[in-house]
DNA sequence: CGATAATGCGAACCGGGTTTACTTCTGAAC
DNA sequence: GTTCAGAAGTAAACCCGGTTCGCATTATCG
């Protein structure tokens, strides 16, 4: 063992350069559109290599994409349950929206929204989380609840819910930016309407 | 060698002829490892004439599922909440279970659960779904809710969780399935798991 | 009977992704 | 400094899903 590290930090570099390309040409051109093969020349590195780095195609765009609520439960306080902590962590970013990079999220998203296929991928992608959450949900009890209601089919169909509504919260958020709405004014609607999907998973449909 | 009589009937049957062909050898060797190539060997026609049945190598497992939840939810009684006449609706077909073309079926699910390609491709599926259903949701106040609660974004909250609840209760089905157990009791082992999910839905994990 | 459209076919092609077999670069030990 | 192991890079050939192309067969209908 012991491999020590050569120099990391040009591997990184390198890595970014290569998302950087790709993501500069997907923009120009549609994800369809560009090869792989061009991605690498353009990049100046063998298709070997950027596949040494990355996946597949679409992880060139979607590996920065991933979220992580899985481990915003696991990382709550004692005493709050999973809800009031997805809930807060989304109110939190919907007052950071302002200060993201602008630029750079708009292009990836506008690109992921232009190919069925990356909108297949970040699907995908939401269903590991699924599986995640489920398992961060069952770690514990979920809530000062009277019984143990907390069992695998529970703890699925609770992530399954959260992991859902998340998803259409950004979807709406992404839709406002891609018409035309400024990141603040988005974020500030944002807020609301998390207010609003967190109520109904707490208390249910039948209000 | 060329035999072809081709007349409406013929095309059917010549369809049904290579999508049963597909199943088959998906069954005895799994979706990934068959490649489009022996399927049409096997079926005895051209590739090129496969995919000119079948847009995909997806299709050929997919095309025949299907489920409409927004026609559930626009053909209930008029006093009827949607959840309530969803929970029926999957009541029922757990009952129905046993009676389902046992072999065809379960081989197909086996098939889809072993796939996570095919899980993908169901997935997007019911993507479209969810929009139909937010739609009928939206039809018509949902309950005799205190006020207007029903807006867009309440709809379209609630088409996902619902959505994503019938989705991860098909999965355990077809999961349990896969595993070797019988239709009959899936089916009842079904029943309690609608029961608990469209409890959680109507009445929020707030408990 | 002959023309037209539909359908089928083999084969070549395309693009994403993998394998192979060979080089180069690095960094650490002597 | 030289050497040596292995990490990382590369070109080229290959695999597979899917498409395109040019040609052959047939079905149908005037």
């Amino acid at each position: 063992m012991t491999m020590v590290g050569v120099s990391k930090e040009k591997k990184a570099q390198r890595r970014r350069h290569i998302a950087e390309t790709a993501l500069r040409l997907f923009a120009e051109r549609g994800f369809d559109a560009v090869t792989v093969n061009e991605i690498a020349e353009a990049a100046g590195v063998a298709k070997v290599t950027l596949f040494n780095y990355f996946p597949s195609k679409e992880a060139l765009v979607l590996d920065v994409v991933e979220e992580d609520t899985a481990a915003v439960v696991a990382a709550r306080a004692p005493d709050q349950t999973p809800l009031a902590a997805l809930r807060a962590h989304y109110l939190a970013f919907s007052e950071r929206a302002a200060e993201v990079d602008v630029e750079q999220l708009m292009v990836r998203m506008r690109v992921i929204g232009q190919s069925p296929t990356l909108l297949a991928g970040v699907q995908r992608l939401r269903y590991g989380q699924r599986a995640a959450l489920a398992r961060a949900l069952d770690g514990r009890e979920s809530c000062p609840a009277p019984d143990d209601l907390t069992d695998d089919l529970m703890a699925d169909l609770m992530a399954a819910q959260i992991i859902a509504t998340i998803q259409l919260l950004q979807e709406t958020f992404f839709e406002r930016l891609a018409a035309g709405m400024s990141l603040r004014e988005a974020g500030e609607r944002l807020r609301p309407d998390v207010e609003r999907a967190f109520d109904l998973l707490e208390r249910g449909h039948g209000s």
